[in-house]
DNA sequence: GATCGTGGGATTGTTGAACGATTCTACGAT
DNA sequence: ATCGTAGAATCGTTCAACAATCCCACGATC
């Protein structure tokens, strides 16, 4: 007989499958990278890498194709692999995908659980009180969580690790366009607008406001990483 | 100084990328998986399938990698790699994603390119064809195609890719849950009214319709693999 | 009789070396 | 300045080996 107390166990399941080495050399790789670390463009060798880190090239490879998965490598034919340089068209289709996913999780706002929409509410006032301590680094993250609260208010576990990995692309525009500053300061107040609307219950309204400001995010980003 | 019919030569460029051997290899495991021919469930040797392919286990795991990020595999550290078999909570999952992506994309209707959402018809009067004939397995596939030109209307490829898995996923699941053919007898004049509608310019009631195919689709399957 | 150790056997995880294939680089020929 | 070529560097793939882990069957214990 199945006893309940025994699915509180299955919390701690995650810290009990050990990591096989290749997932933890990629999880270190990839905060190199998001870190701008190891910068776009940039050639990983697999027998520099490898013996820096103390694990074979087979191992290593297996690293560089989950990485190549989540699109922040890209595995070039007997040439080897580089940390992805993103491009104005890179951003354009992933800004298309933020559109669909968004508005669409968004519409649901009314049909989900309060503790998912108050998950929504509270990076965007926490991203109010760190704009005003002029934290733009950590202000920038709060938006992040914002964005990716509105993902999970469509309640699949695909679509979380799917936008996850966007954002970690997303990351890594924002890392080749630096000095992104000015724009930050408008989008705190359009997050602002986004959840009054969504509070008064008028939810289309917050989907066409979210629709405009992803469009600007998305120009001013391209039009940054098209400049260089 | 680059001219213009250069640019006609990016086509052949697939064929110039020659795979590589996990990649082949990979592509030639996932046929057997969506056949059915390898069962859901089924626990895939590294050295017998290596042994019968003639590949090392090095490549061999290398394209095990490739289809477990596609989700038709799992893997279980130290005990190898398995056919997905999709639970009902995966059924729900994958329901609600399509949901989500399918509707946000569905609403750009009016925004996209003529040749677009002719690739969106195409596929319904097939699907109607085809039902006429009792030719169920085309329709199904027809069916398909007819989702994937939704997903389309977004315009990313990168959301084109992330649907192409969750269809091959999906599947999956209709190799589990065997003779659905009653179902597909509804869901042909369902999909003809959501036409119906978008040439009207009635492109919420669509969605509206859309929703609620997706609803019935998602309780139909999930109640054959929940049955068993 | 059911549960609990405890082996051995099979399979996976990872390494290291090896070699052909491909790409890059630099040098010299036209 | 462009082209061709030889050599070096790197990737793609295989193979063999061994440690770590899991599975299974056999008894031991209560």
């Amino acid at each position: 007989m199945t006893e309940t107390w025994v699915s509180t166990l299955a919390q701690g399941k995650a810290d009990l499958e050990r990591a096989s080495t290749a997932q933890k050399v990629a999880d270190m790789l990839r905060e190199r990278v998001l870190d701008g670390e190891l910068a776009p463009g940039l050639r990983l060798s697999e027998e520099a890498i490898g013996g820096a880190l103390g694990v074979s090239r087979n191992t290593l490879r297996e690293a560089f194709r989950l990485l190549t998965r989540d699109r922040l490598l890209v595995h070039e034919h007997s040439r080897g692999v580089f940390v992805r340089r993103p491009t104005g068209d890179d951003v354009r289709d992933l800004y298309a995908a933020r559109r669909v996913i968004e508005c669409g999780a968004l519409r649901r706002w009314n049909d989900v659980t309060e503790a998912l929409r108050e998950a929504a509410r509270a990076p965007v006032r926490q991203a109010v009180t760190r704009a005003e301590k002029n934290d733009w680094t950590r202000a920038g993250q709060a938006n992040i969580q914002f964005h990716r609260a509105i993902v999970r208010l469509a309640g699949s576990e695909r679509l979380n690790e799917e936008s996850d990995r966007l954002f970690a692309e997303l990351m890594l525009a924002f890392n080749v366009a630096q000095e992104i500053n000015d724009f930050y300061q408008s989008y705190v107040p359009w997050n602002l607008r986004i959840v009054e609307l969504l509070n008064n219950g008028e939810v289309d309204q917050a989907v066409g406001q979210l629709t405009e400001y992803l469009d600007a995010a998305e120009q001013d980003l391209v039009s940054r990483l098209e400049a260089q």
